[in-house]
DNA sequence: TCTTTTAATTATAATAATTATAAAATAGTA
DNA sequence: TACTATTTTATAATTATTATAATTAAAAGA
């Protein structure tokens, strides 16, 4: 944890930004809750707890500015917010994801899987990828298992 | 044009929904501009062109209805609004996009590049896949060449 | 250390996108 | 035709996000 912070701190100065106690707050939550998939709202109230003082925008400032330096990647599952999703430790690329359409679980899948895709659109588009989104909509393992027992 | 109205009139009158002229406007408007990634306002200022009586709340209505029904798919490029695609005609998933960090265009792929990654998917996270979101962001060819003029 | 400059935060207001509500209109059906 | 359910309209409300001006905090210079 401190050292994820740490190199951060880092990462904000070389922009010359600082890391001041407000963001230290947020980057901690996003931390916290790595797994998760928090909307701004969700960290504010979060933030809050720990930091009552802190304001919404302040959380909002912040988390454009780590999205900015692609510290956490911004997503939109469809439901009308953006999430904040911080970005795995060493990762180049951001993460997949698996959305439940029956009870809304959000798996992550890090491993890259559009290496042999992002090849074809390279070649064949004749487009240069910097990043990427994919998302998969579907059922999940429980909810499969659930819908087998039901019959 | 008239075929794919009749074919999606079939599909809204098979969940016993009607056709109304208000959302034949609406459907029109998408595929007359088929190549677009229209936003709801946008939908309603075209739609409202050609039939001024219509309100808003109906252009949203009748866009949520058609992606309920997978008739458009609804996307979000990042940009804080909804965007509305129609469906290739007899296209059985959603097409993928490739959204220029340049020049914000969005070019389409209509070709499954996915067939693989879904089923890696399917067998090693036990996700039964039914609908994905792939989304490349990066440089388009355009922007490629301007940037070798430049230098 | 004191002062100046710049960056960041707060509190608040404004904007923009989307959804909800009630009344009126429309369309299908007995 | 009369009845019923659906849809639309006009409007208001809600929600997410961004902008503004005043204040505070941090860094840089004297
Ligand atoms: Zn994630
Ligand atoms: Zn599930
Ligand atoms: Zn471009
Ligand atoms: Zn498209």
């Amino acid at each position: 944890m401190e050292h994820r912070i740490e190199q951060i701190k880092k990462q904000l100065h070389a922009q010359s930004y600082k890391l001041t106690p407000q963001r230290e707050a947020t980057v901690r939550v996003l931390l916290e809750r790595e797994e998760d998939h928090l909307s701004a709202e969700d960290v504010y109230l979060l933030v809050k707890e720990k930091s009552p003082e802190i304001g919404l925008a302040t959380v909002y400032r912040t988390l454009e500015l780590l999205s900015e330096l692609k510290i956490v990647d911004k997503i939109n599952f469809g439901d009308g917010v953006s999430r904040y999703d911080l970005r795995k430790e060493g990762a180049k690329h951001f993460h997949h994801h698996l959305v439940c359409i029956e009870c809304g679980s959000v798996e992550e899948i890090v491993n890259d899987l559009l290496e042999d895709v992002e090849r074809i659109v390279q070649n064949d588009w004749g487009f240069e990828v910097k990043d990427h989104r994919l998302t998969f909509h579907g059922i999940c393992k429980q909810c499969q298992q659930s819908a087998v027992k039901a019959n």
